[in-house]
DNA sequence: TCCCAATAGTTACTATTAGTAAGTAGGAAC
DNA sequence: GTTCCTACTTACTAATAGTAACTATTGGGA
């Protein structure tokens, strides 16, 4: 039984991302990073230029735009396509692969954008807190037991 | 109508992590994040102590550790709860607030689990394609239009 | 003819962040 | 009085990300 037959039926199998050696580590390292979230996010419903990625993608620079997608492909999340033409032209499109992650990364995007007013309340309470705490030290947070 | 309860109706509002500027960029910073997801993970269930989260996160650093529980503390995702005892006794706890985003966080390291074969298995054809390109180069994946 | 525009990069350099290892506090046990 | 315990800090180094300038190719315009 292949590893992959035991994860389908929910039978634990090796691979744990508490690891520090388990591959799954690095695959986290990857796709549990914003640049990777927002591109595959933008490639969810259609095949993009790389220049229309980088105006789409506010604040990345060419070199994380073309290392990031790199990684992506590599990873065989994404496709990349060169048409022989002058200017150059390189489209880039999910794979199936990468479609299986798409919603469960759109996931932690929605919940940033769906849950920022709660955190920056939160924010603001604990840096009330902490500056109250230097006039007044160790008054705060301690349980004596 | 708060920009919470336009996302409640699901109206747009101004928040998109794709704007650099906005807030909600700084946010998925933070929880795309290999440590943020693993000790939020870990706290799902229960109450941990600092050095148990350190020991069952593998590689993670006493600074690393500190620093990430302090900013999710910051950001209303966790709780910290100091005992006056000595040895010094610490407790993180998740908050209702972090609670909404376990399972989101869970979705991406599940994905990497169970996905992780069919990673391996296109990084090494990947790599085998790149070394043939050096022997024959601007052969593959190029389209005359 | 010469120069510029357009696209998708690469490269060299700097700044920021992460990782490593050693140090700190304060009391309790030996 | 020396060591141990936990939960940190701090100083230093290594790795990564960001910035800005450079490259190839060729069609089109002055």
């Amino acid at each position: 039984m292949s590893d992959q037959e035991k994860n389908e039926l929910n039978i634990s199998t090796s691979w744990n991302a508490y690891n520090e050696q388990c591959p799954t580590r690095l695959m986290l390292n990857r796709i549990a990073d914003k640049w990777a979230v927002l591109l595959l996010g933008l490639l969810e419903r259609e095949t993009k230029r790389f220049s229309t990625l980088q105006r789409e993608t506010g604040g990345i620079s060419q070199k994380m735009l073309t290392q990031t997608l790199r990684s992506l492909e590599r990873d065989g999340l994404i496709q990349r396509t060169v048409y022989a033409s002058v200017p150059p032209k390189v489209e880039y499109s999910i794979t199936p692969l990468g479609f299986t992650l798409v919603a469960p990364l759109a996931a932690i995007r929605v919940w940033s954008e769906t849950h920022i007013e709660e955190v920056l309340a939160a924010q603001s309470a604990y840096d009330k807190a902490q500056d109250s705490e230097k006039q007044q030290p160790n008054v705060r947070k301690i349980v004596f037991n």
